[in-house]
RNA sequence: CGGGACGUAGUUCAUCGGUAGAACGCUCGGUUCGGGACCGAGAGGUAGUGGGUUCAAUUCCCACCGUCCCGACCA
């Protein structure tokens, strides 16, 4: 390619919008620009990149079994009905018409569609199991983009979706596809943590997310640097003993200041450790309009995936609204950790770490001590609704971690969940009995991968990207051109190249000074620089974009 | 959707009641030519949109639209 007619030049500036690395290089170096907030056009030289990390994805999927195919973008919002998506999904569903009233979804996600073409052909058992996948653009109605390709409105996704006859079967794909992300993600450089993390509705061992750490990451996860990773969402904890061998006192109402209304305040007054106190968080289901109440040791954050499971109502709970409190005749900061009418209370398990609260029946100038779990109140069920942090203990007795990350892929245990609510998703088994399919699907997002890529590898200069993933092998740069026979070798050097099958971008621009070009180079990030000039000689001045020291080598050393 | 910031040239920013200016980039000419050179000339803006206040609005006020950050949300 020469890059005098390379579309998508280089600029000095980013736009002061940009904050994160990757979003500044790859504008500034010419890879995307924005449409509109969450939708990129991916420029040539972004788009070469894409494709390579597509191929390399392409090519392990492949070597797993999977098969690569695709489905249309525009779903029939039918199939959407027929697993009630339309109204349970998390993200908000684009839906579009066509000229005869037909409603469809702009694809998120493809569950649906490859359950439909799957039970067209009512499969035997014979048939499976297997694996097939698409790269197709996913539309989101993220309610907040951000950070350039981090989280996008569009964007290119793998997603793959297995067909097993039973869960251990299952098991195996899932194993085989953990092993191939593995691989892809290593073959672009990229150092993945897989960790533990929540699959919604269905709960379980198996859904992983692949995360590379970064501090501008989304993705939150807890580790003891060895063996457990795992999302905040998920992730367990050893809860420390407080003082449950002390004994019980008798349960009191006392009187309090009225200016003790926070946790500070109670801390202030009873001089005695968050840890003491009882915390009540009240959440709404937004479809049954139910209030919940979570009961937990005032020091310990109620983590809302967890309660979620817990009363099962995955993807439901909101945080209560004054109104709500109002309703089950309660305000904030005074919410009884028992008694009010119409809500369900749950606590955590660490209610068994204390003897003797302080707090659970707050009124205007009076509160309770001596509080005790099991003889003054109890829940509908204590249960793990508490979220992990760092310096926590696991059972194991190791300390976590908090990390950030970016969440490049995922893999995940659907189970039954589509099979059986979509009508005649089966196979026929051996006995001639139909039976639901046992589902797993598999994602890797290829612009967020792409935007992970650069913020792993970059220094002041630019970009520095892996060979693997690079949009072009060598950056070849012409110097002092206006010497027709310097000009005329570095277009040699070129064609040469080409024809040998090398990928190359030539810098084949004339009034451009030298520095110029380079910087250019390095903002680029193509992993080799050759260099024509009248210093050069017979030779080209070879540079690894990773390295200060250049070399002069023979066009038949680069060519062989 | 809540909180905050902002919208002026392709980009970064100035001007802040009196009809818009710089740098970079771009075009042309010349001098340079191994780490973002220099000189000269030039093109490029209905100041997001609409309304209001005012003799006068890019500037003040309101609404809408759009953008970014934090939060909520995120198969």
């Amino acid at each position: 390619m020469l890059y005098s007619k390379l579309f998508g030049k280089t600029v000095k500036n980013a736009p002061s919008d940009a904050t994160l690395t990757s979003h500044k290089l790859l504008y500034q170096a010419g890879f995307i620009r924005e449409s509109t907030a969450g939708r990129y056009f991916i420029l040539p030289l972004g788009q070469l990149v894409q494709s390579k990390i597509m191929g390399i994805v392409r090519y392990e999927m492949n070597k797993a079994g999977a098969q690569e195919m695709l489905s249309p973008v525009l779903h029939p919002l039918v199939l959407w009905e027929e697993t009630n998506r339309t109204k349970t999904t998390g993200f908000e569903l684009m839906k579009i018409r066509d000229r005869r009233e037909i409603w469809f979804a702009l694809g998120g996600t493809a569950e649906e569609m490859f359950v439909d073409v799957v039970r067209k052909f009512r499969p035997s058992y014979k048939d499976l199991p297997f694996n097939i996948y698409q790269f197709a653009m996913k539309f989101r109605d993220e309610l907040r983009a951000r950070g350039g390709l981090l989280r996008v409105r569009e964007f290119i996704m793998k997603d793959a979706y297995s067909f097993d006859v039973d869960e251990e079967n299952f098991k195996k794909e899932y194993k085989n596809m953990w092993n191939t992300y593995s691989q892809i993600f290593k073959k672009m450089g990229l150092n993945t943590i897989v960790v533990e993390s929540d699959n919604g509705y269905i709960g379980g061992e198996y859904c992983h997310e692949f995360v590379v750490e970064s501090d501008i990451g989304e993705t939150s996860f807890l580790t003891d640097r060895e063996k457990y990773n795992a999302h905040v969402d998920v992730a367990l904890f050893e809860r420390d003993d407080i003082n449950s061998t002390e004994e019980e006192k008798p349960f009191k109402i006392v009187e309090q200041p009225e200016w003790v209304k926070t946790m500070d305040d109670n801390i202030k007054h009873y001089q005695l450790p968050k840890s003491r106190f009882l915390k009540n968080v009240v959440y709404k289901n937004r479809i049954t309009k139910e209030i919940i109440i979570a009961v937990i040791r005032g020091d310990l954050d109620v983590n809302k995936t967890k309660l979620e499971h817990a009363v099962n109502a995955v993807g439901q709970l909101e945080d209560a609204t004054e109104q709500d409190l109002t309703k089950i005749g309660t305000k904030r900061g005074h919410v009884h950790s028992w008694g009010h009418k119409g809500a369900r209370y749950i606590g955590d398990l660490s209610l068994k770490t204390v003897k003797n609260f302080i707090g659970g029946q707050k009124e205007k100038s009076t509160d309770t001590i001596n509080v005790n779990y099991g003889r003054d109140f109890t829940c509908e069920k204590l249960a793990d609704i508490a979220l992990a942090k760092e310096t926590y203990l696991l059972e194991t007795g190791k300390k976590l971690v908090e990390k950030k990350g970016i969440e490049v892929g995922n893999i995940f245990q659907l189970g039954y969940h589509y099979s059986k609510k979509m009508k005649d998703a089966t196979f026929i088994d051996k006995n001639g009995k139909e039976k639901p399919f046992y589902m797993g699907c598999y994602g890797i997002g290829i612009g967020r991968t792409l935007a992970a890529i650069v913020e792993k590898f970059h220094d002041e200069q630019g970009i520095i990207w892996p060979e693997s993933v690079a949009p072009y092998k060598y950056h070849l740069i012409g110097l002092d051109l206006k010497d027709q026979s310097i000009k005329s070798k570095v277009h040699q050097v070129y064609k040469e190249l080409l024809a040998k099958g090398r990928e190359v971008l030539f810098d084949d621009r004339e009034d451009i000074t030298a520095g110029n070009k380079f910087a250019d180079a390095d903002l680029i990030g193509i992993p080799y620089r050759l260099v024509v000039s009248k210093r050069t000689g017979d030779k080209i001045e070879l540079k690894k974009r990773t390295e200060k020291s250049t070399r002069l080598v023979s066009l038949d050393e680069l060519a062989s």
